[in-house]
DNA sequence: ATGAAAGCGCTAACAG
DNA sequence: CTGTTAGCGCTTTCAT
């Protein structure tokens, strides 16, 4: 039914393995003539590559995969942009995987896109803390090398891993510090799951810079939840249940953009000034953050420029080795900007 | 390198059919005691199925393809979640393509994920106006179909496709006929760009509820941009800069979120009061539209459903068609809710 | 520079 | 119910 390279070969009166050369082969040894004719058959015959065809034959196809925890969260959608940027200038398409950032779903991702044979994987989720968790993900990632897969991470994976670092830890000290120059002192952080690596980077962050200042970063109020809108919420809430009005902070840094909004949602509900008795920052930068009400104050990572490097890291892994390297990883650092909006402004007055 | 179905079969004592059949094969035709048999060799040596070569000899793979304008747009982002859930549902990976709304684009995407024998391709994306993209389009996905592959629309792209209707232009009237109700009288409408189809029908909408209200459509104040942030504060700034804020509309209705945001984000800059001034809604209700400022009156649309039930529908075409039927094309219309926030008011007095 | 032929790993008749 | 045997479409030595 579907026209093969064979038809192609017969059409333009060439071998087949002459038709491969010319259509797909990256060996330069056909007679400009006869690669003509072959070019010209596809054409009119309409000819397209049978990719698991190819991906057989040549043991690898022309995909990549990324895992993500969730491709309609702002921050992964604008990451799974750079990834099908960066895969598309390569000739590459992508496989987008929603792993809720769960170990087990992410396994199960893994051994799919290995199967799939992908040319290469990008974590872009965060890490786990788990060491069990950890140590079969590495597993099933390094059965994936071993069959010629390239893998990068973005964000700290291990050191085992090509990896795009966004500066989650200064950025976050940054931002703090930023606070604490508007006048802050009592500063409640609102933080991702123990089970992820990254909220631990970034709360490590904001600790440096209370430490900086000459803040008790052990007296620090630190609220954990997951990183989404309704965690934003329900964390805030419990902040300010936890003591009177008095005893509230007055600036809250919510180490993610939608976690943030949460926060700001659940303050416009009860009535709470932001940033007139509660500042709020986030981390991200994600597109609407300026649109928020009021507009977030936060620490800008170049999110699609993460994804596509993490894309070419991996791309350029398969590469023949630059001369002198070990198999030493690579890591790419990115930077991290304070971008101070509306949502901050100096204490109130007592 | 790789453990093959053969070593399973090897391992397990029996043959590659029978090892296949217990795998793979969807047909029940062996005995447990072998069935477990092989189960336990596949688990003890880490075998895991190699996709190319089972696509290439089903002749199909196990992955759907969804077509959209951008993964970082909010709206395609929830659609793609929906797709995800889905199609993993269904044990398939999805590959997603962004196509920035070109048709070249989106061309030669339908024409790789052809070449990925992908069991079912979504089209997510709005159709076109122009009617030689449209037969291009057409022609590349019949070529698809004819060999097997299942594709599903989201709103209408023409009446070959099985599709996934959500209420545009219903949901715009209800929406415009909201703020007919609130007394607006001069209303402006921030539309899409006229290749696009989707833009149409909602302005369609618009005008219906004009029409109904004794207002005259052709008097109706429409602007035309891209569907994007930059898109809405350009489209604002010349709707303003039109005449004397005597001639402003009282009301603007932007055809889609994200292009919302722009305007509010632009009338902000202005100093333009949003609502007391102008009142200001959207379309889609995508995630963070009720954190705008000022929270965005809407149409809400289910996003995610939209994309899962559109894969449903794909991969149900592919099943043996319900009795007594042609080859009739489904539509399953989706329900647009209109959701008025705090962006929206009666008109100012004058 | 080009062609012939042997697989890549799996499925699907067809036998037994 | 299980095994044998052809391919699926392409790449890739190995000859020529």
């Amino acid at each position: 039914m579907a026209v093969t390279l064979g038809d192609v070969a017969r059409h333009a009166g060439v071998s087949l393995a002459t038709a491969s050369r010319v259509l797909n082969g990256s060996a330069r040894t056909v007679t400009e003539a006869l690669s003509e004719k072959v070019r010209a058959s596809a054409e009119t015959l309409g000819y397209l590559t049978n990719a698991p065809a190819q991906a057989l034959a040549k043991a690898s196809g022309a995909t990549v995969g990324v895992l993500l925890h969730d491709v309609a969260d702002p921050y992964f959608g604008a990451i799974a942009r750079g990834v099908w940027d960066a895969a598309s200038e390569a000739g590459l398409l992508s496989l987008v995987a929603s792993t809720d950032a769960d170990p087990e779903t992410e396994l199960g991702a893994i051994r799919m896109l290995h199967g799939q044979r992908v040319r290469a994987i990008v974590l872009a989720g965060s890490g786990y803390t788990d060491p069990d968790a950890v140590r079969r993900i590495d597993r099933a990632l390094d059965a994936y090398r071993e069959q010629g897969g390239a893998v990068a991470a973005i964000t700290d994976h291990g050191p085992g891993y090509d990896t795009v670092l966004p500066a989650n830890r200064s950025g976050a000290a940054g931002l703090t510090g930023a606070l604490i120059a508007l006048g802050h002192r009592r500063i409640a952080v609102v933080t991702g799951p123990e089970r992820l690596r990254v909220p631990a980077e970034r709360l490590g962050g904001v600790l440096d810079a209370l430490a900086a200042a000459g803040l008790d970063p052990a007296a620090a109020l630190v609220e954990r939840t997951e990183f989404s809108h309704a965690g934003g919420r329900a964390a805030i809430g419990r902040i300010l249940a936890a003591g009177g009005p008095e005893s509230w902070p007055t600036a809250v840094v919510a180490l993610s953009d939608i976690c943030a909004a949460g926060v700001l949602a659940e303050l416009r509900d009860r009535g709470v000034a932001v940033p007139g008795r509660i500042s709020v920052a986030g981390f991200d930068d994600i597109p609407l953050a300026a649109d928020l009400a009021p507009p977030l104050s936060t620490v800008r990572i170049p999110l699609a420029r993460l994804g596509a490097e993490a894309v070419r890291l991996a791309l350029a892994a398969g590469e023949p080795q630059p001369a002198g390297g070990g198999a030493g990883r690579i890591a790419v650092p990115l930077p991290a900007e304070v971008v101070l909006r509306a949502s901050t402004a100096p204490p109130p007055h007592d």
